[in-house]
DNA sequence: ACAATCAATCGTAATAATGCGATATAACAA
DNA sequence: TTGTTATATCGCATTATTACGATTGATTGT
């Protein structure tokens, strides 16, 4: 039935180019709401720990923990060894990038359509 | 083994907030590189038709056909049917509209981080 | 040394997303 | 009418994501 050969479920990186596939990554990273939730408390509170967020949230710790790892995976946060607990800020150089890469993405000139 | 009642695999929304859960949706409608390649195509050529995406992206008709319902959902690009086909083109009020979404969220003061 | 605390990881269950072939539908052309 | 073209949708296979309990490992306090 399917006598093409490709791997299913898995999307195409390879016919996407890097500012493409980065970009996906980094939306992909920020888009869930456990997440935003999880960076504005960092800013709001200027940084804070694993069980703070699961207090907060009432998301299982080990959620929480899942979620600050895709969040660490781009980079946007950086955990710091503070005792037996672990401290999360945000990583200012990433999150200024981030919004550049957005800033690129976005600030094109979106001309008037012509056929809607 | 799992005595709390929950649904396994779903989005917990209920805990989150309007804007959280919104600019989570926003976001992930754009996390994905053929949607992003959508959208630059889209921008470039100021409006395209199906067809023209499956030829430059090189992904099935039914793949595009999918990924355009999905902009179409959080309704940044609008179809008009013109004879055989639909014009694609980018909805510039909602294009700002998620910019402007996307500043609230980023652009706050991000303090220099006391612990890492 | 021993208990307590915190966070990461493993394992598992369930839903969501990705991609494509096949089919259906709608509009135009001959 | 018949055929062509364009797109949406259905069905399917596969991988990814979400969430949590249980466990592990590391550090602190007594």
């Amino acid at each position: 039935m399917y006598n093409k050969i490709y791997k299913m479920g898995i999307t195409k990186t390879d016919i996407f180019n890097e500012q493409q596939n980065k970009l996906a990554l980094q939306l992909k990273a920020l888009a869930h709401p456990a997440r935003i939730a999880i960076l504005q408390y960092i800013i709001k509170q200027n940084a804070c720990i694993c069980n703070d967020l699961v207090n907060e949230l009432g998301l299982a710790q080990a959620t929480i923990s899942q979620h600050l790892k895709e969040l660490k995976n781009i980079g946007i946060i950086k955990g710091n060894i503070e005792g037996t607990s672990i401290c999360y800020c945000i990583n200012e150089i990433v999150w200024e990038q981030i919004k550049k890469d957005l800033s690129l993405f976005f600030d094109v000139n979106v001309k008037a359509n012509n056929c809607c």
